[in-house]
DNA sequence: GTAAACCGTAAATGGTGTTAACGTAGGTGT
DNA sequence: ACACCTACGTTAACACCATTTACGGTTTAC
């Protein structure tokens, strides 16, 4: 990964830098909201101290989002692997049926993540996110199960030139590495596939959808 | 609608009532964040009295967004009204693409009605949300365009028992007046329909989506 | 060994929601 | 017409928040 030219005084920042996020994220698990002057409470700290490591709460809040993510993601990852390998669909499908339990077990955590704006603050997260990982995992996953089944995907050229352009450059988590230029076509399946997930997850969460509505019209 | 004993004391605090909500609405529309402060401030008053009003300011946020919801649902119409009664698809199509504008034009406005937990609080706006404008407005649409067009709708028996519940007896914003119970299957693709336009308009406003994906895969 | 960078502190500023105690006008009952 | 009471507003205070400033002590580097 990075360079390790640790000075010790960096392995130091960098310990407590991870502390800071790992304390913000047990917060938020206790149910309490997320504040400089809680994290640092818990620290043994106090907040302005947390200046010399993050510039304003938001930047917290992103760092704590991506860290969530990340996180998440693992989650996802071990639903899928209770099947075996070849049952490709199979595991897309658990993954997507993990995110959404994860969603529910912590709205919280979900509404960080996935229902912040991102734009606006020009933040530290518009990086981050084009190495999204939950965007990553569902990518790897789409991308298992058209070479398994071949599934067909639109010609790249077929695709209204916006979306031809968003898909041959992407700005948005999607594995395009290893996805040849004529097949980016998969990736404008995907985007329609998690926008469908994302729109339901998203309702169910905000108690804007019926609570009754379970397991029945996911993904596909 | 309501009976009208109006004792002079209930006119006028049923004017301030509607005061608060109106200057609440002129404070976000000026870019400032909603506060009771700021409100009170605005209407030459102290914060604390807003209380004699509003239980807390969660209270007043729902309030909120309850009316930008029916004022904001007015502007769907309107665009739907540029066109002819018959084409109904056409209606429901630029009713649509007058949401995903709104939501784009105010962000802030759209996160409050459409991205704000509701059930935790168990909130004012659990009954507010039976009748929300918007959702009137889409299934009135889908309606029109089911009894012009005749499009296939599932039979009521084939839906998931989970999903044959809640269109029978709709907990969220769905106008069932009028539609038949084995017509109901409708309300199943109205569903549908909504989280396919809410996930991609939500992924917009939140910047989780690529900004050059303009007019492309909307509804249908 | 000395100078500089780093990391923490306390104090203060201005913002928030919310509660309590208090006065004062308006409408109500006799 | 008088007393009463309720509703509506005030001020003061509490607890919390992000953020800035000025200051002291360690750790590193030269």
């Amino acid at each position: 990964m990075t360079v390790e030219p640790t000075t010790r005084r960096e392995r130091q920042r960098e310990a407590t830098y991870a502390e800071i996020v790992s304390t913000s994220i047990a917060l938020l698990r206790d149910g309490e909201d997320l504040s400089l002057r809680a994290v640092a409470q818990r620290m043994g700290m106090t907040a302005p101290a947390l200046y010399r490591y993050v510039a304003s709460y938001q930047e917290l809040v992103d760092l704590v989002a991506y860290e969530v993510d990340r996180a998440a993601t693992e989650r996802f990852r071990a639903a899928a692997d209770t099947l075996p390998e070849d049952d490709v669909a199979g595991r897309l499908c658990l993954s997507a049926t993990a995110f959404r339990q994860w969603a529910h077990e912590s709205p919280r955590e979900f509404g960080l993540v996935f229902a912040n704006p991102i734009a606006d603050t020009s933040c530290a997260r518009r990086e981050m996110l084009t190495l999204s990982s939950s965007g990553h995992l569902f990518t790897d996953q789409m991308k298992a199960i058209w070479e398994s089944n071949g599934f067909p995907i639109p010609a790249v050229d077929d695709l209204p030139p916006a979306a031809r352009e968003a898909v041959l450059d992407p700005l948005i988590p999607a594995e395009s590495e290893g996805v040849a230029e004529a097949d980016r076509g998969l990736l404008w399946v995907y985007m329609q596939g998690w926008t469908q997930l994302y729109g339901i997850v998203t309702l169910e969460v905000f108690g804007h959808m019926d609570p009754r509505l379970v397991e029945s019209g996911d993904l596909f």
